[in-house]
DNA sequence: ACCTCTTCTTGAGTCAGTCAAGAAAAGACT
DNA sequence: AGTCTTTTCTTGACTGACTCAAGAAGAGGT
């Protein structure tokens, strides 16, 4: 995770201002990578004490916009953040658990898959879920049988 | 369009009971895809007079279910469904105004991708939404210039 | 025609996320 | 350093998609 230092000079290098608040939400999504802004909150709250959820919401908006985050949102499930910007990696997403994992994206750069028929859009990017089990899953319902 | 004894012999195949807010759903899936559930309660009512949003809401997720429609829902977006079944195509995304279409699937049966690094889990879907903007879109945003 | 089980209606409730207005803090400029 | 301006944060109310629960209505088997 990087140091305090680290974060600043991110938020400075994207024309953000450096508050407390931003500093402990960059680090928090750091530090748990596919949180959901509840984890988030909790997690700033602790490091950083009272911050407004708003508060919090308004960074996630701000961070995401300046592309120091990615906000990610799989069906069904509540946005989530991540710091791992910029490779075009994808996900694999639990059908039952709903953990999230990173997976490299096998193509290459962005939008790094070509759709056959575009249907006339101008396409920027492709992005991929996989779904499935996790391990922990996996084996739960193998000992059921 | 199928016709509603399509639709109906639909429904048993799938051992669904046949009822008048099932056959207006389904018949409206079909009628408008990637419609909104706003939009799916709205036709239901024109063609079928009052029908409570719960029943509209239960209807889709035991179709969804039975596999007879599909439930899409891009981020940002509320759920959306679809009458395009079993054949696992794609979809892509206008940023600017939200309207989706279709994409046939350039790689072939599902899960379509195999991930380099699976984490271990057990992929049984690909699902792979592009993002981009649609002819309109584009037209409109060069006009500016 | 009846009975049983599933489905539909009604109405209240939940929860992630948003809006709005004033208070506070960051950075720019004397 | 001290002020000024702009952006950000706090507080608290609100929105809207979706869900829960219990009773009424309807479908299909006997």
């Amino acid at each position: 995770m990087p140091a305090t230092v680290d974060l600043e000079r991110l938020l400075r290098s994207a024309d953000l201002r450096v508050t407390r608040p931003r500093l402990a939400v960059l680090a928090a999504v750091h530090a748990l990578p596919h949180a959901d802004t509840d984890t988030l909150i909790a997690a700033v709250r602790a490091e950083s004490g009272d911050v407004s959820h708003q508060a919090v919401y308004d960074v996630l908006k701000a961070l995401t916009g300046a592309g120091l985050v990615r906000r990610i949102q799989p069906a069904d499930s509540v946005a989530r953040y991540e710091s791992r910007v910029g490779d075009n990696h994808h996900h694999v997403v639990c059908r039952s658990c709903g953990e999230i994992a990173d997976v490299d994206c096998a193509v290459g750069e962005a939008p790094c898959l070509t759709a056959t028929n575009d249907a006339g859009f101008v396409i920027d990017e492709a992005e991929v879920i996989y779904w499935g089990r996790c391990p922990r899953c996996t084996t739960a319902a193998s000992d059921l049988q």
